[in-house]
DNA sequence: TAAACATATGAATATGTATTCAAGTATTTA
DNA sequence: TAAATACTTGAATACATATTCATATGTTTA
């Protein structure tokens, strides 16, 4: 049999007192408004009122989740005359996320769901 | 004012019918009590019972947790005469963890808190 | 079999939060 | 300057859900 790399090395345990900052991250990711809006600007950045147009929501709510995903400093905004334009603040969210897809995407059998 | 939609040939990794999918896992990481939950069991199997002793969590709320763990198939249980043990399904869901942790420790102004 | 142990589950509650609406602030333009 | 545009914010509400308690189910042991 072949000899399986150890994942020791990889392995990083996470300090408890990193679970309620992480978990609040996971939680503003838990919303689908919100998982949508941090799509938006996951790689260019992108005005509020086009994210509100795109997503079909309401300036109001996109602005409300904005002010939630800038304190937890996962978008950045950045002021162009009228109009204000958000981006994702760095590529660990981008890769979160695809971890996640990656996970959905694990073969399963039919009867565990 | 603009209502151009898919106004940018923005390069979309993640398909949008995932998204609930997607926003349902990130939910479930997003509780503190949950998040506990999952690194218990990420690397090696580990009963119910003590997963409640280890992070002094009521045996009905472990397991109440659990079940929807279990629905998300974040986590697989594993019968062992009277106890259950539950372990992580694949290791994607450390890799999102990980990734995670390192958002939070990305460097930052101070005033952008 | 009954008793014990381990886990699961249903109902009730209390707390949190996504969304809407109305009003406010900031920036540009007439 | 006032008006128009773009965004923000506070309050109210409706809905979701984390936790507890009591009870049920499943498994081993006496």
């Amino acid at each position: 049999m072949m000899t399986i790399k150890n994942q020791s090395p990889t392995r990083r345990l996470i300090p408890e007192e990193l679970v309620p900052q992480l978990a609040d991250l996971f939680s503003l990711m838990g919303d689908t408004s919100r998982l949508r809006i941090i799509l938006s600007c996951l790689h260019d950045p992108i005005s509020v009122s086009d994210i509100a147009n795109q997503l079909e929501l309401s300036q109001s709510l996109v602005s409300h989740h904005l002010r939630l995903l800038k304190a937890a400093r996962m978008v950045r905004p950045e002021r162009r005359g009228k109009q204000v334009f958000y981006v994702a603040t760095d590529q660990h969210v981008q890769c979160v996320i695809e971890d996640m897809a990656a996970h959905v995407s694990e073969p399963h059998s039919v009867e565990d769901e």
